[in-house]
DNA sequence: GTCAGACTGTGGTCTGACCACAGGGTCTGA
DNA sequence: TCAGACCCTGTGGTCAGACCACAGTCTGAC
């Protein structure tokens, strides 16, 4: 039981911190020193479980001194998935099958919920499809507005951890999205039709059209990934909603 | 570029290696001082990276000598999920309400997919619920088994991704789940009552019913934490049940 | 009062030293 | 010849100590 390796010791201790709310967002860290002193273990023990906290989003360090300096608790979370995911997707625990119909998933549910509210803010989200219409964008740039887009929808929603798992998800896949890209012939007829197809994902929820806009985002994705990866993963029926829009907030 | 810290050398390296196919799951990471010479860094540095890779579900370590010992190469998402998932509930970078919208959200889709599916695979959930039969458990016993009957429902739909979420979104609020299940005065009626509903759920699913073994999954948890979570995070309008707009095949 | 310089405390990194462990090889005795 | 005890070697786990870079803060000369 007391095998318990010395770094885990550390995480235990700032996990349990964390929960009894001894550390919030915001706080300082003890510094590493003092830690390794107090839990007695050696300074290394210390670091490897920041860096874990790092690492999964939890934590931002800073060298120097002062108030912004040393390990604060911010709670990222996206940072975290990102990075799980795509090692994941690169470790071959997950298949990019299974990550673009997850996608599918989130997505479909976030607009049907986002339609049903009543007054969705979109400000965002109208902002990145102003700054997609600029023609000067090369396929990469306009895939990272694309993706800025689609995050912006989730957020809107107000799900954290839906938008987190999305963010993660999208940028496992990254590499294979925009290497899709750098194949097709010409991008700027793919950004034309790419751009009808959010304002009418856009409009359809403004509309509170919960099944429109579930079937304009499907058709948006599937119809994407048809033309840049070969073989297209089946998809969820995009009118079958998941039960719902539970909010309530 | 040289201003990326040391321990990211490494992790991007290795990374960089496993979506090369040069590493695959079943390999051996190079030792540590091996490692740390080749790069160029410290072993502390290395360990930094592995230590993330662990704690990730990436990798597994084991001292000694031989085949088995070393760092291998393991893909296991959901162990990355969970840790990640509850320490950002922990650090209130995701909420209970949240966790809880998206375990809805997901496995709805699960049991959706699943009664699609021509013979989907039950076993494993049958398995389970015969041990939940079994009047000798314990609350958090019993919630165990159902956590695993609920994640192998998710493995029988096949993806890996959602499984692996659906795990680590457990895990992260089951602390929550241990103190709601102690605080009701009594346990063997719930338990009654959820052993019933895994079996409409199983029922519909058997019968190709997705509807049906959608409203019965959302029931179930809604209804659980309805009961059990003093405010119950989300509850979609139980007079109006499970949205089917459109029907499906 | 200002401003330059030293001071201090923080994380970042490396080195070298042990330890515990487990497989594999070797030696010994039957 | 064979079995078993023994040591050897390589692996991760940990620690201590030493620097470095950095950024506030303090101090003192002007």
């Amino acid at each position: 039981m007391s095998d318990q390796r010395a770094w885990q010791v550390v995480l235990g201790r700032i996990e349990s911190d964390l929960a009894a709310g001894v550390l919030k967002p915001g706080d300082h860290l003890a510094p590493e020193r003092a830690l390794a002193t107090e839990l007695g273990v050696g300074r290394s023990s210390v670091r490897e479980a920041v860096r874990v906290l790092e690492v999964l989003g939890l934590v931002r360090t800073q060298t120097g001194s002062g108030p912004s300096s040393g390990a604060v608790i911010t709670a990222a979370p996206s940072d975290g998935m990102s990075v799980l995911m795509r090692l994941q997707v690169a470790a071959q625990g997950f298949g990019v099958d299974d990550v673009v119909r997850t996608r599918l998933l989130l997505e479909t549910a976030v607009v049907g919920e986002l339609a049903a509210l009543a007054g969705p803010d979109l400000a965002e989200a109208d902002t990145l499809l102003a700054a997609m219409d600029d023609d000067g964008h090369t396929s990469a740039e306009f895939l990272a507005l694309d993706a800025q887009f689609h995050l912006a929808l989730a957020a809107a929603a107000g799900n954290q951890v839906v938008t987190a798992t999305m963010a993660g998800l999208r940028t496992s896949i990254e590499r294979y999205v925009l290497i899709g890209a750098a194949r097709l012939s010409s991008w700027a007829p793919v950004a034309t039709r790419l751009r009808a197809e959010h304002r009418s994902i856009v409009a359809a929820v403004r509309a509170h059209d919960a099944d429109g806009a579930r079937r304009h985002l499907h058709d948006h994705i599937t119809g994407y990934y048809a033309q840049t990866f070969a073989p297209v993963p089946s998809s969820p029926d995009p009118t079958r909603p998941v039960p719902h829009p539970s909010k309530e907030s």
